[in-house]
RNA sequence: GUGGAUGUAGCUCAAUGGUAGAGCCCCGGUUUGUGGUACCGGUGGUUGUGGGUUCGAGUCCCAUCAUCCACCCCA
């Protein structure tokens, strides 16, 4: 190699032992999306560009620069997928279903934002996602973070802060944002930089900046819970009781506002002191207006997405699996038998690594390096007899057996 | 996109501007039928890359790339 091959910055290769826990993460969650009958959904890692500058946004990062987009042979204008929500309204919508009555998704797979890597953040990174379309109540919110909760508690977080919020809808928001704007502007000249541009992209962003000197002229800016209409208020009201209900532990933090435009009404995130900058390690919300806004009927809808690498940082190590039984053969002339015998044991559902042959040392700081809890030594004698030899490498007990004699304790 | 820290063997790290090293790992040996311990030996480097300064650069300077952390933003 005269140049060394690397994979491309903030895109991380998944070895074995990173892999068992995301597998873990992932069984999880089927487990307990299963307990709430959400069906999975496989759906295209490339999507038509179009399709997020129209759902997310053009003025936002994702959109504006963070996207891997590209023109392709056939001139078509496609990107890799930054987030899973769009992808699943588009789904819906080309399938027909927004008749098929209620539709409760879960995705799992990759997603791709070109941003500046650190500490859980990656330019490919996992997600898994929920998707409900068709929920228009309170309870369907209820249920959602109930099974975020559950499939948390499953992988054994049930530490995280729940944190919830409400965005208000298009009847409540814009005069709330008329209010926060004005109050806004009264302190411009104490707010830092990067307020001042938030003020005309998002103006909602400035409540979560992290300077201290705009926190504190943000003591007692509006705040959208305080400002919701009616039937956003009922719904937020609804949502909180049905979490008291079911004695999940929440927040309320009226600073939270989502990154997509898409969002309204009920909005939360889970999050984590563990994890320096990127504490969110799942969160989502209501978007009732993102069907229609893609050309579908109005059509309520809820979700949320986890980082499976962040959930992962959270998680121990598992420890490493090793296999059963090594083989040991001890002269040229066993070898094929040995095979045999080590075909023989996986056909019954025996893990077996052959240590290949050579000599007697060699093999046996093979099997000791795969932490084998037993070795099956095959030499000329065993053979002639028709029997192996079962070496307990804990114990260093040995016996001698016919092959289908062998039965290891669970 | 902005800022800071860091790049020397597979890993963890040494080396005042003067011959690139150690420990661990790996491979082999100490009876080609017995592992974890011990001893012996061995493989392995264009010092991230490219320039510059110098008699001489791992070391000083510039650029570039990558990693980590933070800002921005977000899962």
């Amino acid at each position: 190699m005269a140049e060394k091959l690397r994979s491309i910055r903030g895109i991380h290769d998944g070895l074995p032992q990173q892999v068992e826990i995301w597998r873990k993460i992932e069984s999880a969650a089927r487990r307990v999306f299963a307990r709430y009958a959400v069906a999975e959904v496989r759906l295209p890692i490339l999507e038509p560009t179009e399709l997020f500058v129209r759902s997310i946004g053009e003025a936002t990062d994702i959109v504006s620069k963070e996207m891997y987009s590209f023109v392709d042979q056939g001139d078509a204008h496609i990107c890799l997928r930054p987030e899973g929500t769009a992808g699943a309204v588009r789904a819906y919508l080309q399938a027909g279903l927004t008749r098929a009555g209620t539709q409760r998704w879960y995705y799992c797979g990759p997603m791709f934002r070109r941003e500046r890597p650190q500490k859980g953040r990656l330019r490919q990174f996992q997600q898994i996602g929920v998707e409900w379309f068709g929920a228009a109540g309170p309870v369907e919110d209820v249920e959602v973070l109930a099974m975020a909760h559950d499939f948390l508690v499953e992988i054994g977080l049930s530490e995280l802060r729940l944190e919830l919020n409400s965005l208000g809808c298009p009847a409540c928001r814009p005069a709330y944002r008329d209010r926060l704007v004005d109050y806004l502007q009264q302190r411009a000249d104490h707010l830092c930089a990067t307020c001042h541009e938030r003020m005309d992209k998002n103006p909602m962003r400035v409540l979560d900046c992290k300077e201290e000197q705009c926190q504190q002229q943000l003591q007692d800016a509006p705040e959208m819970v305080a400002h919701l209409c009616q039937g956003c208020a009922g719904h937020f009201a609804a949502v909180r009781c049905g979490l008291d209900a079911l004695a999940i532990r929440y927040q309320v933090n009226p600073r939270i506002v989502r990154g997509l435009d898409y969002y309204n009404r009920t909005a939360f995130e889970i999050v984590t002191d563990q994890l320096g900058a990127q504490g969110t390690v799942l969160a989502g919300g209501r978007y009732d207006g993102l069907v229609q806004e893609l050309g579908g009927p109005a059509t309520p809808a809820i979700g949320f997405a986890a980082g499976l690498e962040r959930l992962a940082m959270l998680l121990d190590a598992p420890s490493p699996t090793s296999p059963d039984i090594a083989v040991v053969a001890l002269g040229d002339v066993v070898m094929d038998w040995s095979l045999q015998q080590a075909a023989a044991l996986r056909s019954r559902g025996i893990s077996v690594i052959h240590c290949g042959g050579g000599s007697a040392k060699r093999q046996f700081k093979i099997a000791d390096r795969e932490l084998v809890r037993y070795t099956l030594i095959i030499g000329e004698d065993e053979m002639a007899q028709g029997k192996v030899t079962l070496r307990n490498m804990s114990t260093g007990e040995q016996q001698l057996l016919s092959p289908d004699e062998i039965v290891l304790p669970a």
